[in-house]
DNA sequence: ACTTGGCACTCAGGGCAGTTGAGTGCCAGA
DNA sequence: TCTGGCACTCAACTGCCCTGAGTGCCAAGT
């Protein structure tokens, strides 16, 4: 069947392309991958395949490299992510388990994803929104002034100093931490405003205003402001293969500053823990239309709670990129699972 | 006196390939800066200053170029710090004044100093050794778990999981809670640790196991581990003047991913408030010898709690950059000194 | 003792022409 | 439907020359 051929010669062109960052003509082809037809064959292939749009020309006389389409179909139906090896699982294994905290488990998984894939790696902080209370604290740090921490099931801590119009007594700031607690504790995140809202008619009407305000700010703070956050390691692997991007890292530096852009980039990741890989102009993130950026889902237990992944040239490994970040994911899935 | 002159020349020469980035000849010299002489004596002046190692040319027929060590004269005789202009100051301020937190002091303070310079900025957090604890925190999480959150007078608040072998009662918790909390606020972080070590011996000897875990992990946790902490903004800033370090940004982008080197250049910065300045070679740090790096310390109130500063190309604009360098830090200083 | 104009020399960089070679498209025949 | 052959294209390299900015040095001037 000619269509078949056609496909196994856009496989061997991204395969190609992506080992030697070369455009590839039809003779390398033949010679390097047992294609079983001559050069004049394939070059008719090639003519159909760039008609489709999934390959392209720098220029005339010059190979063939694949475009977004032609990765996209490359992952799609020509390619299956590879597994890792077992030294790499070992070493995940090895890496991870000693971490001691959240931040922890964080700061070393996105290390490791970007060593693994030498390429800029990025892992979101347990989402809020999917988490439920685990512990509020309210601690007074003088009359005006209360600490406020908040510590969901995933082990995710937030704390945030709250400074008050009115002063308050350590007797009504302790009372207050008890209703809260009560309320909360146990209740998932966006379910917390209306439960604790509602608090604030069960006190006398002179104390009101101070609780008030101190509520305000806990969903304020907690609830909206500092909602997500995003680790990123590996940005000096952008340098390794800078000449792609025009020769300039600045627009995806400047995109990766942005904590928008990164969360845009994961949060924008299907739902379901299955991988999800989005090619050049698929991102319609200004600076980053010549990278490509694959994302995964990881879970607490069954439920997914936040996102992480890599960004790299279009012109990556997808199959060991993939692999690699399914694994971490995995991983970091499991020990967020069995630290209870 | 000639030898005023040789230095005038120096000082052209540094602002002049400052601003324009290429090398500079006699002849432009003379018509750019009113020297008063002919091209000939400046380039006599300009062989004295070669046999001194100031300045030197890349190759023969081309102009001189600064040396470090002709950066190095030029910052410590030949220029003084320049003052924000009015606008730049307000910029400051306004930029400044809307922070909550001491996070989100840190955060604005370290993008705003990286736009007004168009470097690499990096903040350190008021140093833990030097600051009094304002408050200690036990919070039971569970049978053997508990939260330990410490709260330094300069507003930094750090807080860790600890896992203990041994249970422990609430009213255990409470009770240490208590004792720690009484022997510990007010002192010096580095003075904390035989006050609260002594403790174990005031419990039961059955509730020793778990006291002393919970006082050697709040030791060793937030004493040695946790305890510097950097923050860094403008990365981008590299790719602008990429070409300088052979073409390549890769060795400067690992160097800043490293927090260690991140707190060895801020470390080095002397005593005092004074600026300081470093010039390529005089980093001892690997992958930053063709970059000049300028810190500061910040006060609150008169002592200095931690360092603040940039890493840019050694032919940065150094009066200009340690003007901003300079203000950043007065003004985080103020706000830390004021918000008590 | 400096300063200056003059002069010979160096050398990076740009422009130009020629060559090479990888690669293409197309066509006629198996 | 595949294949070999053929003419064509064009990026990239080469060698060459030229230009111009810049230097070092020297002898004369102040």
């Amino acid at each position: 069947m000619t269509e078949d051929r056609r496909l196994a010669v856009l496989r061997a062109i991204v395969e190609d392309y992506v080992a030697t960052h070369e455009p590839v003509g039809s003779r390398s082809l033949v010679e390097r991958y047992s294609l079983g037809v001559s050069p004049a064959t394939i070059r008719n292939d090639m003519a159909a395949l760039e008609d489709e749009g999934l390959i392209a020309q720098p220029h005339t006389s010059a190979g063939r490299i694949p475009t977004d389409q032609g990765y996209r179909v490359f992952v799609d139906r020509l390619s299956q992510v590879k597994p890792l090896s077992l030294a790499e699982k070992r070493a995940i294994g090895s890496f991870l388990d000693g971490a001691v905290d959240l931040d922890d488990v964080m700061q070393r998984s996105v290390r490791l994803l970007s060593q693994l894939t030498h390429q800029v790696a990025m892992i979101q902080y347990p989402s809020l929104t999917r988490s439920t209370v685990r512990h509020i604290e309210l601690v007074g740090l003088g009359p005006q002034r209360v600490l406020m921490v908040l510590i969901a099931d995933t082990g995710r801590v937030e704390q945030r100093v709250i400074d008050i119009q009115f002063p308050i007594s350590d007797d009504l700031l302790a009372r207050l931490r008890a209703r809260i607690s009560e309320e909360a504790t146990g209740v998932r995140l966006v379910d917390v405003a209306p439960k604790v809202s509602s608090l604030v008619s069960e006190f006398p009407p002179d104390e009101r205003p101070g609780v008030s305000a101190i509520i305000a700010s806990l969903l304020e703070t907690v609830v909206e402001r500092h909602e997500e956050r995003v680790m990123l390691a590996g940005t000096s692997n952008l340098a390794a293969f800078g000449e792609d991007w025009g020769g300039s890292v600045r627009p995806v530096l400047e995109a990766l500053e942005e904590q928008m852009v990164l969360l845009r980039l994961l949060g924008e990741s299907m739902s379901g823990d299955s991988l999800s890989v989005r090619i050049g102009h698929e991102n319609d993130v200004e600076g980053l239309t010549s990278t490509s950026v694959v994302t995964v889902g990881y879970a607490r237990g069954d439920e997914v709670v936040a996102h992480m992944g890599v960004v790299g040239p279009t012109r990556m490994d997808y199959p060991s990129t993939m692999g690699s970040v399914r694994a971490v994911a995995r991983y970091v899935g499991r020990i967020l699972t069995e630290q209870q």
